[in-house]
DNA sequence: TTTAGAAGAGTAATCGATTACGCGTTTAAA
DNA sequence: TTTAAACGCGTAATCGATTACTCTTCTAAA
């Protein structure tokens, strides 16, 4: 019929692309589903899509799967798990042909789910052995980021952190902890800067005064390696209310090269995760085992990080 | 049946009930959509969602809406007309209940469109005269802003404009122009620094070389509103290289409130916009378009700005 | 006791696209 | 010329939930 389905003549098919012309016709999806059990549709989890790094990863894998004939429907979940739950159930009722599961999702209804979709995590690390994760190499950019304050001199370094539920935070302490090992550098638990996982005050806050306690405590450090950019801006903040001067008297590293990372005063030193490589392998991964389910894929995907050097180390 | 349709009695509704639960029965939402012609789903066309102003309006608009039981099908334009005419067509396919159409989007097949779903438009003309548009009160805004710092002390004040095609960017200039004729200061269109609209080199980087081969050229400012913060910044840059003190030789105004202005150096003044405000009340007019059709919603809707006073005035 | 009316349960049509199937016609091969 | 295969086209079933409709049974009123 409409498509090179059936066996019909030329002159049928003239007739029907004119009526198809004349009215307007479009095809309705909905019934399409139904019939075919496909919805060329992809389902993302997101945490929180005003994040800078995973909007831009989000956007990517969008734009990909457009252009493959797929659209994509963007469930922000704000942490909860409830509502993760409840957009789980949503997709599958929609009959998604595929997931994507990114970083601080719990969702705990996926094992139940997963059995019949397939689903791509993204910076998280899924409970069923099977599922494929594609993420950043979070051990390599930390420990690039940690030689890097050390090879410009820093000697007692901190760590700042917050969410350590998330693999990709305990990635990136054990790069820290292996630069700090590789160099010879002593290691003890009070260089940890463990930050609460709340929404106020902002993180760039909670790890300025995190900091400027422990300055004020007496404890003595060179330099920060924030877990991300805004907790470093904070640590930056810190150290130039503390008298130090940056960098010469405290480096300060950060994670994500945020945009705002290029125009604070100084500008901020960190890792750039490559957003565009991870939304393709993301993406080719799902359509891979979407389109292609016997094509076997790499269960883990790990994408190389890249150190960018400012005026902060 | 399952709701509280037909009539049944208690004993069918608990063998029901035992079914659904020893089953784990979950609703195909696409047959559902299918027989009630009504999908439960909204579209929001965006022109890009890592802008950090809409993606906090739009992850609002979503999380109310889910609230209410509709879920969201956000679509990144990228400015892109063709792409958003196919989005457009994919979403009727999808029988969309309504459409929330932002800022910078072209989409001329919206017309043939939206005599059938309910649209809401925010910060975007609507050709249509019916269609409601929602949006910060630019004009006020620009007011505010260029009116605090005459107040400050500027008397000659550039404004750094990009695309002008968008009514946002047109009223901020009038507001501008207002502001000065107000205080009985000159306009001359050489106040005006009109920036192409690419995407590289950056927004920053762009208002900094125009507004420095302005000053090469002889030109003299003692201010700059610019239409955004991003330009803000690159103004600011600009002034300090060539040698102005900022705030007292040169002020600059942003716009937005980008989550950077507070943390750049120095942090930059400029005018909030309620994502909340606008992010319910496009929700609010769209689901009343859907759900009580005969009800009127006012057409255009303006939603109050605020100055944030930093340290650039 | 008869009967109108209510209430429960089951059947079938519907939404729109897809596709398997069958019938009738044409063409090519034996 | 006969037979088989190819071909065009129309019909009907299907996907899953909803709902209108019918049929049967039961209750209450006359």
């Amino acid at each position: 019929m409409i498509n090179n389905n059936g066996r019909f003549s030329e002159e049928t098919r003239k007739k029907v692309e004119k009526v198809i012309s004349e009215t307007g016709y479009e095809t309705n999806d909905v019934a399409k589903s139904l019939r075919m059990q496909k919805s060329n549709t992809i389902g993302i989890l997101i945490p929180d899509i005003s994040s800078s790094f995973f909007s831009k990863v989000v956007k990517k894998i969008e734009a990909f799967l457009f252009s493959k004939g797929y659209s994509t429907i963007i469930c922000n979940t704000d942490r909860n798990a409830d509502k993760e739950n409840a957009y789980l159930r949503m997709l599958e009722g929609k009959m998604i042909d595929g997931l994507i599961v990114i970083s601080g999702v719990k969702a705990f209804g996926l094992d139940s789910m997963s059995k019949n979709i397939p689903v791509v995590c993204i910076d998280r690390e899924p409970r069923d052995k099977e599922t494929i994760l594609i993420e950043s190499n979070h051990f390599q950019g930390a420990f690039l980021a940690t030689e890097a304050m050390i090879q410009k001199g820093s000697r007692k370094i901190a760590i700042i952190v917050q969410r350590e539920y998330l693999s990709s935070s305990r990635d990136r302490i054990n790069g820290y902890c292996q630069a700090l090992e590789d160099y010879s550098l002593p290691f003890s638990q009070e260089q940890i800067i463990r930050l609460p996982d709340v929404i106020e005050p902002s993180r760039t806050e909670l790890a300025k005064a995190a900091l400027l306690a422990r300055f004020k405590k007496g404890q003595r450090f060179d330099g920060a390696f924030a877990i991300n950019d805004r907790l470093a801006i904070g640590a930056v903040q810190a150290a130039l209310e503390n008298g130090l001067t940056i960098p010469s008297e405290f480096r300060v590293m950060g994670f994500d090269n945020d945009s705002i990372s290029k125009y604070c005063q100084p500008k901020l030193s960190t890792i750039n995760q490559d957003s565009t490589g991870i939304a393709e392998k993301a993406s080719q991964a799902l359509l891979s085992l979407i389109e292609t389910p016997t094509k076997k894929v790499a269960r883990h995907q790990v994408i190389d990080v890249e150190l960018i050097v400012r005026e902060t180390i």
